[in-house]
DNA sequence: TAGTGGTCTAGACCACCGT
DNA sequence: CGGTGGTCTAGACCACTAA
């Protein structure tokens, strides 16, 4: 059952160091959330009970089940909709549709959320048209450098999705996608073909794998011989290589991606704050 | 004086579009503080008020006061430290001082903050060891587009610092740093060559001026000759091109840089959340 | 020990949303 | 209208820091 220890008490944190770590009442009732939505007793796009109930539930005030969402929703991984409840985040709301998408045309404006970045998917979504294109989707045993990143045994099972993006006809990101084989059964090059929308709503919707954070690596590189065909630029020009592993739940790695980009007009962009 | 309306009355916000902005009070409170910041009565480093004290001096209460600190120190403008007080945020401090630096050497560990990254100036510290050295640091009429970035008249003076970043002995960073001329009176080379510590805790320190966030846009670009020689790599060879606008204290932009990197050992770091 | 930030509570009222 | 999140208050107690 879910019960709560009044004085400062274990969370799930796990403490990384010495003994274990002991964290206030929010952080606990912060961690029996965080349950509800892996478990998946909340699912994308659901509301959770309203916070009343909540510290009803968990046997504390409204105020600490609050600031317990404050923090979940400072990680996106919930959003508050004044009078009508909290929902569980999904890729497929606008809002953050595109939060891991970070390269614009050089002609939009700065800003962070400022309406109309690229388009994700076929069709366009604020301005600019950005098309997706499967080269490949096909199924093989984990390169040892694969499976590192994804935290799987080397020769496991994974899916390589290779897609192309073009912006305005012009081959734009080349990406090369790693995902682990367990998780995503019954993915195809069809099931993406008759997808329209961002990848990460397809994941979600459909395999259960919700991605809540990624860290990426920029690199620039030469245009090997094979890629500057694929794009259509010189052999040995600059591309923009972003590589990015993707985390569900608890850490979870459970994507590896690598873009090759044209820049000529577009940028990665990013605020530090 | 310093004077709070208690309904929900209009803020320092300025509102962009129609009418007038109205805010809660906790933010009126924001804006007083973020003005306390601005004119300088709090310098970086230094304490601000306690808690009950400013909740005493605005007539609120003390839990209203934390609401608006809060979100200041999400936005790293002040610092909270327990038992101690709230200070206000430094680019001399070590826990800071590194957070619009994100290039890394590819050796290093993945996550946010994981202790060691390069270091800024000379010296090391962490672990990895990166030499600045100034090329050269003069004063001229601000190009139209640098003049754009940094909202000047075209024309307007403007320093422009160039410096090389080396990594055990090896050319990695070459910077180019235009700043406008009326903020950074006395700076030259000299100036720069006799600080020892990042390049923005002497902005903040010797010409209180303090940047507080900023946007970049990264590509991919080819070495032109002159860069190549300086870089000591192969004309044509591919460089991560970094374009950087720094912001103080009221969205006004004072610093654009350009940082050329080598990429082979190293990478730009970005965590998406 | 005194002062600071950090947590937790309980209750009041407001703003917004759907019905 | 009832239910939701959003704001504001007042007060109690805890944890940490420095003198």
């Amino acid at each position: 059952m879910n019960e709560v220890t009044k004085p400062t008490a274990a969370a799930g944190d796990a403490g990384a160091g010495g003994g274990p770590t002991f964290a206030p009442l929010y952080r606990q009732i912060r961690a029996l959330i965080l349950q509800g939505l892996q478990s998946g007793e909340w699912k994308p796009g659901e509301a959770i009970p309203s916070e009343v109930e909540l510290a009803a539930r968990y046997r504390v005030s409204q105020g600490t089940v609050r600031k317990a969402i404050d923090e979940l929703a400072a990680e996106h991984l919930l959003v508050r909709r004044q009078g009508r409840g909290t929902f569980v985040a999904s890729h497929r709301e606008v809002r953050t549709q595109f939060r891991f998408l970070r390269l614009r045309p050089d002609d939009a404006p700065a800003g962070e959320d400022t309406a109309a970045p690229a388009a994700a998917a076929q069709g366009d979504a604020g301005g600019m048209t950005m098309t997706s294109r499967v080269l490949e989707c096909r199924r093989l045993r984990a390169p040892s450098e694969v499976a590192r990143a994804l935290a799987l045994r080397a020769g496991e099972a994974v899916v390589l999705i290779r897609r192309l993006l073009q912006a305005e006809g012009r081959p734009t990101v080349l990406d090369e996608i790693w995902l682990p084989g367990s998780r995503f059964r019954g993915l195809s090059a069809e099931r993406l073909d008759a997808w329209h929308g961002p990848m990460y709503a397809l994941f979600e919707t459909e395999f259960g794998t919700r991605m809540i954070r990624a860290d990426e690596r920029l690199k620039a590189v030469a245009a090997t011989r094979s890629l500057a065909r694929e794009m259509r630029v010189a052999e040995g020009s600059p591309l923009l290589l972003v590589e990015r592993v993707s985390y569900t739940y608890g850490e979870q790695p459970v994507e590896l991606r690598r873009g090759y980009c044209v820049t000529d007009q577009h940028h990665y962009f990013n605020r530090l704050n």
